[in-house]
DNA sequence: TCTTTCGATCGACGGTTGCCGATGGATCGG
DNA sequence: CCGATCCATCGGCAACCGTCGATCGAAAGA
């Protein structure tokens, strides 16, 4: 992986301590950082981190009017977060008449997963 | 797992399409929700991403000294990072003398990951 | 056409976040 | 002691976030 950030050893230093000996590298550049800090975000919200557990776990499309009654807020709400899902890249959307129907795109968290682990 | 929400299908329907045919269960209650989203919240800004990065691949102790140089902001907004990762359980320091060194505190990201694979 | 239903959008509100400069507390050298 | 260094905290500011009620557009039935 590329470094992106450059590596500035202190060399003030009070006493003969070894402070910055060791010296440390960024695997992650910016750019990079910058995707899998939006995916992370989208899964900071209880809500939407258990929307994406419904999702994943059902393995297929699920009816918005299923998601309403799980949780315990108003439907502009909810809409507001799977929006926030969607902006994120990690869910998309299927209309059917008058529904519409969620899905996790497939892969969309590998990227992340992979970071992580 | 514990299911904590509760599912409430719809009944009321206008056409006779199947909509709520298939039940969707969460499989993640809420504290534990609330927990992996405390996490991921932390992780949803890119220079705490950042960190986290190096801290992990670094294997060790890191200077903040050390960290100040890495990233395009005032030591202040670098310590408020590092507290924010501190507060979600991820990170720890431990001062000796005038410096303090950070480390992701082993296995703190274990239950997300696990979440996510 | 009129009504109903579903879902998205709008507008507004309190609370939170990220950022900075300034300051403070602790530690060490001189 | 005194000054320098490192790091945390404080105060303030603009931007964003989660939430709601109200509303709108599309679709389907009567």
């Amino acid at each position: 992986m590329s470094v992106d950030l450059e590596l500035a050893p202190k060399t003030k230093r009070p006493a003969g301590e070894p402070c910055c000996t060791p010296v440390v590298y960024p695997d992650v550049d910016r750019e990079q950082a910058l995707r899998l800090a939006a995916v992370a975000k989208a899964l900071g919200d209880p809500i939407r981190l258990q929307l994406i557990d419904v999702l994943r776990k059902h393995a297929g499309k699920v009816c918005v009017c299923e998601l309403v009654p799980l949780f315990d807020i108003a439907q502009p709400t909810l809409s507001h977060h799977l929006k926030k899902l969607r902006d994120a890249g990690i869910v998309d959307s299927e209309r059917q008449g008058l529904w519409a129907y969620y899905y996790v795109i497939p892969g969309a968290l590998d990227d992340f997963s992979a970071w992580l682990s």
